[in-house]
RNA sequence: GCGGGCGUAGCUCAGUGGUAGAGCGCUACCUUGCCAAGGUAGAAGUCGAGGGUUCAAGUCCCUUCGCCCGCUCCA
């Protein structure tokens, strides 16, 4: 059985109202724009930052809502804030370097990609081809044996050579691993999906930095001091948000696939036998997470990782993943949750040199005096990654809403808990104290929520369209001042979602709006 | 990276070689007593950028940048 999906909702529309309303600008406009790249306006910048504090909170300061873990103990996490950049061998120890950093051929042919210095070929033993296609193979594939009896066929006696030391004019006569006809290969080229930059002014080639394309690396690389300077004890985690950079091949789909980005990771420490616990925990507190903020529904779905797609050290993967308007059917992902093993302390011991054990005082065989031995080893870590712009994005998407038989059809249904302006009082009308009155309210709500967003007041055109431009924003309430309020001090309420009144006291505003900004 | 579409005011768009337009929004004043009401006035675009053809280019040609869509890629 399948149920009708939401109606598909416009990026189109999405976008215009993120312009209009000053929620997301392209980079640079002025300048014709930057491939991948977009800013925040007001609105934008304080949603984003509401997510942020969100996370913050319900990770850092009080991880998963206060509850407990799976050791039936509070959830205990801390904060650190790492650099953008970080040493150079912190990227070849976590694999970003080695893998991604060569000259890669592709095939036109077959769509295959292989990595230029790991090509080989199949040339005449001696002598020139003359009009024959030269062999080219991967070792240990099976277009090794496939193109050396080609080879053998066409030349008697074959030597292998180096794709490498063939000119690139004569990949005309190659014929790929893989190919039916030659010539497909690509001349090499450089995929450097991290941002390359030089420390110092004189900017050598041996002074060569990256921007982080994570910032999981960071938490890595400071483990072992946040473990010896604060009292910490496995197991625990540590929270980093901050900007990472990937020169994606294709950005695409508004901020969805951007080359400057923000992340919220968490690295979460266990010992070996408990990770699988603290996997299955976090994975599923952080799906709850999401539908806290509004996500609910069917737009948003948990998808374990199939074991084939599973990195080389993970003993597990999961994906939330929202259905954007520009995946749908399909679904695009938020936040991965990994168990990672001990592949990233393990692979920083090793090219650090430094011990990065964790010795367990709480573990090993009994003492007489009644402690223990203790255990010595390398933690596993559960990493819950979230990406915010990614956040953000799928929070508008579900969050835009049209409804035609409303006066003010186009609208966004954000959490109070996100929404970029909290509230809004109108004088109904632009005179009979009503200014005033609203004035007075007006600062004293914004002194009391300043630290979660705006209150902004209004007191121009008609009642209709100040409704109007706050459903736009996300504004999830109105606060309106009338002759009424003049003699017995009560407000109407008007509530974003359903355009209903109600009036309450104006002294319990306060009151009814902060009851709304908890999730 | 390949292919297709698009780019004119804040937004949506009209304008097929001859004086840059409309609706909405925005600003001011008036009006207005609960859902984008009405009136008056106003601000706002070197038509994405650069080059070319032409007496004349938003319009035709070339280049380039950006956005969207489909493949590809996504450690």
């Amino acid at each position: 059985m399948t149920t009708e999906p939401s109606p598909a909702k416009s990026m189109d529309a999405i976008m215009a109202l993120c312009k209009r309303r000053g929620i997301i600008y392209q980079a640079s406009e002025i300048y014709g724009g930057i491939n991948g790249f977009w800013d925040y306006g007001p609105l934008g910048a304080q949603l984003k930052k509401n997510l942020r504090d969100a996370w913050w909170e319900d990770m850092i300061l009080r991880p998963c809502w206060g509850r407990s873990g799976p050791n039936g103990r509070p959830v205990r996490c801390v904060p650190l804030e790492s650099r953008i950049i970080q040493h150079p061998k912190v990227w070849q120890a976590s694999g970003h370097v080695g893998g991604f950093n060569d000259p890669m051929v592709d095939c036109k042919e077959t769509k295959n990609r292989y990595r230029y210095d790991h090509v080989s070929v199949f040339v005449p033993a001696s002598g020139d081809p003359g009009d024959k296609p030269l062999f080219a193979f991967m070792k240990d594939a099976p277009s090794e044996t496939k193109q050396q009896k080609k080879a053998e066929k066409a030349f008697g006696q074959v030597k292998v050579v180096p794709l490498t030391t063939i000119p690139v004019p004569q990949f005309a006569k190659v014929l790929g691993p893989d190919a039916e006809k030659v010539g497909t290969l690509t001349e090499p080229r450089q995929f450097n999906l991290m941002f390359k930059t030089y420390i110092g002014a004189t900017a050598t080639e041996d002074d060569v930095a990256y921007l982080r394309p994570e910032t999981a690396q960071g938490i890595f690389v400071q483990f072992k001091n946040v473990v010896d300077t604060t009292r910490v004890k496995v197991p625990f985690g540590i929270g980093n948000t901050g900007t990472s950079f990937r020169n994606e091949v294709t950005p695409r789909n508004f901020t969805f696939r951007s080359r400057e980005f923000e992340q919220a990771e968490l690295e979460f420490f266990c010992h070996p036998d408990e990770s699988f616990e603290w996997y299955k925990f976090w994975r599923d507190f952080r799906m709850e997470w999401w539908k806290s903020l509004g996500l609910a529904g069917e737009n948003l779905i948990l998808r374990e990782h199939e074991k084939d797609e599973l990195s080389h050290y993970s003993v597990g993967t999961s994906d939330v993943e929202y259905r954007f308007p520009f995946t749908a059917p399909g679904f695009g992902e938020l936040e991965g949750i990994a168990h990672r093993g001990c592949f990233d302390l393990t692979q920083h011991q090793t090219h650090s040199g430094d011990k990065l054990e964790y010795f367990d005082q709480d573990r090993g065989e009994p003492l007489p005096n009644g402690s223990r031995k203790g255990e010595r080893y390398i933690p596993h870590c559960i990493e819950p990654a979230a990406g915010l712009d990614r956040g953000v994005l799928a929070l508008l998407c579900e969050a835009y809403t049209r409804d035609e038989s409303r006066a003010s059809p186009e609208f966004l249904k954000l959490h109070p808990r996100l929404a970029p302006v909290k509230a809004a009082v109108f004088p109904l009308v632009n005179k009979d104290g009503m200014p005033e009155v609203a004035e007075k309210l007006h600062a004293e709500l914004s002194a009391r929520f300043w630290r979660q967003g705006a209150v902004e007041m209004d007191e121009k055109q008609s009642i209709g369209k100040r409704y109007a431009r706050m459903d736009e924003a996300g504004t999830p309430y109105c606060l309106t001042i009338d002759g009424e309020t003049l003699t017995n001090l009560t407000v109407t309420l008007r509530d974003r979602d359903t355009g209903a009144q109600q009036r309450i006291a104006l002294d319990k505003a306060g009151d009814f709006i902060a009851g709304k900004l908890v999730s």
